[in-house]
DNA sequence: TAAGTAGATCGATGTCCGTCGATCTGGAGT
DNA sequence: ACTCCAGATCGACGGACATCGATCTACTTA
């Protein structure tokens, strides 16, 4: 898989006809792609899209215990979500004791919000 | 645009004491999550993301063979991550003739830009 | 030191995804 | 009618994902 994003001459349509406007080139490049893309895929799904709005609307630190009875999954599973937002960039941890605290890093959802708009 | 999920205000953690009170919340606003959920999984794959850029810079109708030459992959999987974008509601296609013209539905990211914002 | 607890990790399972070659569909040109 | 072509669909394959119960880790408390 290349990162080229040459146009290949393209066949010659018939009688001179076009099926478009010529060259479209994407203004996003690959790499901001593969880092926005990473943070969409992030919240493709329902319970990390909703931890990532409980995190950003409490504006603090929220203790992992808070989050659990809030959706109806198993305690590895929102785990496992978390590891995800985590691995993403989007979260971040802080332990204290037997508790660990989650939190939206700052403007991890700017770049995919950014271009959005 | 929010899920609105109002959480216990944190406590002291004083030995012996809760970190926090297991309150379950009426999840209101989950089909808000599912659908911004499935904008974002459909937008979480680098191609699909770059075809999403190109047609809206584009602020036109793309035929598919100007897409095709734009990325290193073969044919029926750009065909694939159209139908995503389809299926998801981001886009929409015209037939006429032989080709066929892409185009991103206006306001389909607005729900989630608004949320990420 | 022993018991208890919050949260992460492990292992298994069933499902979904990205990719490709091959094939199908239907309009266009000869 | 026949051929050519653009694009969609199919079938298969390998890898990723969501989910769970069981377990492990690290800290607190008796």
């Amino acid at each position: 898989m290349s990162v080229d994003l040459e146009l290949a001459p393209k066949q010659k349509r018939a009688a001179g006809e076009r099926c478009c406007e010529p060259v479209v080139y994407p203004d996003v490049q690959r790499e901001d792609a593969l880092r926005m893309a990473e943070v969409a895929k992030a919240l493709g799904d329902p319970i990390r899209l909703q931890l990532v709005d409980v995190l950003r609307k409490h504006a603090g630190k929220v203790c992992v215990c808070e989050l659990v009875p809030l959706f109806d999954i198993a305690q590895p599973t929102l785990s496992h979500h978390l590891k995800k937002l985590r691995d993403a960039g989007i979260v971040d941890s802080e332990r204290q004791g037997l508790w660990a605290y989650y939190y939206v890093i700052p403007d991890a959802l700017k770049e995919l919000s950014a271009w959005l708009t």
